[in-house]
DNA sequence: GCACTATGCTGCCAAATCGGCAACAGCGAG
DNA sequence: CTCGCTGTTGCCGATTTGGCAGCATAGTGC
């Protein structure tokens, strides 16, 4: 049997509240919703492009198989019973799970689309995003997608000036403004060819790495703020230090086999998997992890777009055995 | 046409799980979630006790409304598409919405029982609670109800250490393992009866009250907490006071017609709004108002009797004018 | 007081939908 | 190659849905 390609059901609309709700939802909850909104049987099946007696029959139904009276029939008025008051209020929240499901496969199906405004630092940049938002865009052709590549601090200022949905970077602290909705700790360590002399040590320091050339961080990049009191504890006198702003700059000093680069293994990690490069966690004590986040402002709710991407980004990560991670 | 009675439809036991998505929803949805579940449309007709071609029909039905294959067909595997996923996603959260709605109605028609247990401070257990209970024990007759009359204080002790679910009373400062579900500030005022001398005053103060005969609560109720540094402020010397660890006695107090008896409306309103005693707000510069509130345990989500009630009571107060509620 | 208009409900029936049975085509294992 | 499994399709009976006509009752206006 032929695999079934995903645009054979032509529908070129969108789905209408009602219709969506006669997709779901059985015809008894549907007259019950409208009749408990309106008070009225044949108000209700006005609005509903169907027979008063219709209506009479599926509220019917719904009270026996529910075993209690739905409204207190008075005289020619309706009023709803309690057990009605209780059904109401919680269908009421079967709209929200079913209008999401229905607008997401619509921007699936490209019916709808959207943006999505994207910073990321840049060793995130340049190692899991390109892969993240290839996959997305198959799936959301129809989403524009806007990605700028920033120092972790920018990540945040971004954000919280609104200027991006979603950010992707290494948290020290964040502000109270912005949620991390996915956190993964990576080791900080040192990354350096295999035949480097560094390469077979057990119990890696800080100290022992200054003892051969290394290259680090420039102080605006977020790594540098953590291993900055390990480079100071680690010599009375620092020896001259390679600092760069780039951790593309960085792996790439490290390929060259003199200098090993103190970093996380992200943005290196198609050369340790493909054994070009190696990864040696620091064991200084104290030496904390870079903590890798997935940043949303605080107490704003998504915009559909944004919120889809958020949601296949999480799943993206959840699933992703990082490199290192803890 | 005679009002239906609640009780004429008969359905001795609780729906199941699955005759109760039978009533609620679409069967297209229903096999698409068990189609979803095991990946299999021969499993998932087995399961659901109906023929494997009814499956495929109802699943290809809800494929064409929404124009899009919620399943990639391989060879003869089954797994979700990027439309299933997100279909199945949101359809999860229309279960507990139904299955709120079906446990409350039928507790509501004494299928099913359960406790709530409560702790009121006495002014409100004796103003508010009488009427609410029975309110509430009309509407769920199987529902046992636990009421203990007690300090503020011990509303709170009660509710930490889960002797109890529920609580109303006063709330100076709570802790944190507790959750002011519902908030009402009452003024603080001095009642008394109408032929009083302070009954005539405008902008009444402490100071006034104090130069009268005048009663108070003890430390132990909440309220003295928040008047005691305005009955310090307001005289160098306080003169003798009656201090006394019941709200029902500070009203006795003032029917007597010699004290004055400080307190909120709470306690009184009976004797207010039969024209017996008259309520006057304090107008001391910052003296706060007494906060009632409904309490439950932060953090933890309460049983469905106490849930039931809760939401009961909810609406209560919220439609309720308290008297001098601002 | 009567006529009119509104309500919710019921009998009857046609149309639509659901689900079962039988059979098909294709795939994987032995 | 055979067997057992999968998902799908044709056909048909059973069930459900909804429309029409009419009923009983209530409320309103003249």
């Amino acid at each position: 049997m032929d695999q079934r390609p995903q645009t054979d059901r032509p529908r070129e609309h969108a789905l209408s509240s009602g219709l969506l709700s006669r997709v779901f939802h059985q015809p008894s909850l549907i007259y019950f919703n409208a009749v408990a909104t309106h008070l009225s049987i044949r108000e209700a099946a006005r609005r509903l492009n169907i027979a008063s007696s219709a209506v009479t029959r599926q509220v019917a139904q719904l009270e026996d198989a529910l075993g209690i009276a739905l409204f207190l029939r008075e005289k020619r008025r309706l009023r709803l019973s309690p057990a009605g008051e209780i059904l109401f209020r919680h269908a009421r929240r079967l709209t929200a799970p079913m209008e999401a499901a229905v607008s997401e496969i619509e921007m699936l199906r490209g019916l709808r689309s959207g943006s999505v405004r994207i910073a990321a630092a840049e060793s995130v940049g340049i190692s899991f995003l390109p892969r993240l938002i290839t996959d997305f865009g198959r799936h959301y052709p129809r989403l524009n997608i806007d990605v700028s590549v920033v120092p972790s601090t920018e990540v945040i200022e971004r954000l919280v000036d609104e200027r991006v949905d979603i950010g992707f970077g290494f948290i020290a602290k964040p502000p109270r403004q912005i949620d991390i909705a996915f956190r993964r700790d990576l080791p900080i360590g040192a990354v350096m060819t295999p035949d480097h002399p560094l390469a077979g040590r057990r119990n890696l320091t800080m100290q022992q790495c200054l003892e051969q050339p290394l290259a680090v961080a420039k102080p605006e990049i977020s790594i540098r703020e953590v291993i900055e009191p390990f480079l100071r504890r680690s010599a009375t006198i620092l020896p001259p230090l390679v600092e760069v702003d780039s951790i593309r700059m960085l792996v790439e000093l490290a390929l060259g086999g003199h200098y090993a680069s103190i970093m996380t293994p992200i943005g290196a990690q198609g050369e340790v998997e493909a054994g070009r490069l190696v990864f040696r966690p620091l064991q200084d004590s104290g030496l904390p992890t870079n903590r890798f986040g997935i940043m949303v402002r605080a107490g704003a709710a998504l915009h559909l777009a944004p919120a889809i991407f958020f949601d296949h980004a999480k799943t993206y990560f959840d699933t992703l055995i990082l490199p290192g991670a803890i």
